[in-house]
DNA sequence: CGTTTGACTACGC
DNA sequence: CGCGTAGCCAAAC
C-alpha cells in the first residue's frame, strides 16, 4: 500500500495537524505521521514505513486544492530539506516562503531541525482530536538533561 | 498494457 | 557526511 486506505478521512487529519504548525518552525512527514493512529487494517509496522509517504500525498493534494489555510511549506523531510524536485517552481516557492518566515538554510540547503524543529501541537488539542504525541525532532542534547539554568 | 515514479525513512557502507 | 537500497503499490506515462 503506497496509498492511504481512505484518503478522504486521512488527508483532512493531516491538514488539520499542519494547520497547527506555527510560523518560524518546521515539521517533517514522519513527525506528522507519528501523531496519526494507523488506519484500520494497517499494521503498525507497515504504517511506520508508509505513513510519511501518505503525508506527502496529502501535501500534494493541498497544492491541487490551493488551500491557503494549510501551511504546506512547513513540512519538510527528515533531513531538514525540501523534498519537492530541486529547481521546480513549487520547490522554489517553498524555499522562499520559509525564508520569509525567518528560517535559515545551511550551505547544503537544509534547515537545522534541532533549532527549528516543531515540538508538536498543544497536548489539549491532541487529546481533543484523538492523536498521539509527536515523535521528537530534536535530538537529546547529549547528556546533561535539559539545560543548566545558569547561563 | 508494461514501466516508471513517487512532497519518505531508516539503515548500511 | 553522502550515496544507495529496501519496502510497495496506485497512478501517471
Amino acid at each position: 500500500m503506497d496509498f492511504p486506505p481512505n484518503p478522504d478521512t486521512f488527508y483532512p487529519i493531516v491538514w488539520n495537524i499542519v494547520r497547527q504548525i506555527p510560523s518560524g518552525v518546521v515539521s517533517t512527514y514522519g513527525q506528522i505521521a507519528s501523531m496519526i493512529p494507523p488506519p484500520s487494517g494497517v499494521e503498525p509496522t507497515d504504517y511506520e514505513r508508509l505513513g510519511p509517504r501518505w503525508v506527502g500525498k496529502a501535501m500534494n493534494a493541498v497544492s491541487g486544492k490551493d488551500d491557503p489555510t494549510v501551511p504546506w511549506q512547513r513540512v519538510i523531510n527528515s533531513q531538514g530539506g525540501i523534498s519537492l524536485p530541486a529547481g521546480s517552481a513549487a520547490a522554489l516557492e517553498q524555499h522562499a516562503r520559509l525564508l520569509r518566515e525567518g528560517l535559515t538554510f545551511d550551505k547544503r540547503e537544509r534547515i537545522d531541525l534541532n533549532i527549528a524543529g516543531w515540538d508538536g501541537p498543544d497536548e489539549d488539542w491532541l487529546r481533543e482530536n484523538d492523536l498521539f504525541p509527536p515523535r521528537p525532532l530534536k535530538k537529546p542534547p547529549k547528556k546533561e538533561s535539559g539545560q543548566l539554568s545558569l547561563f
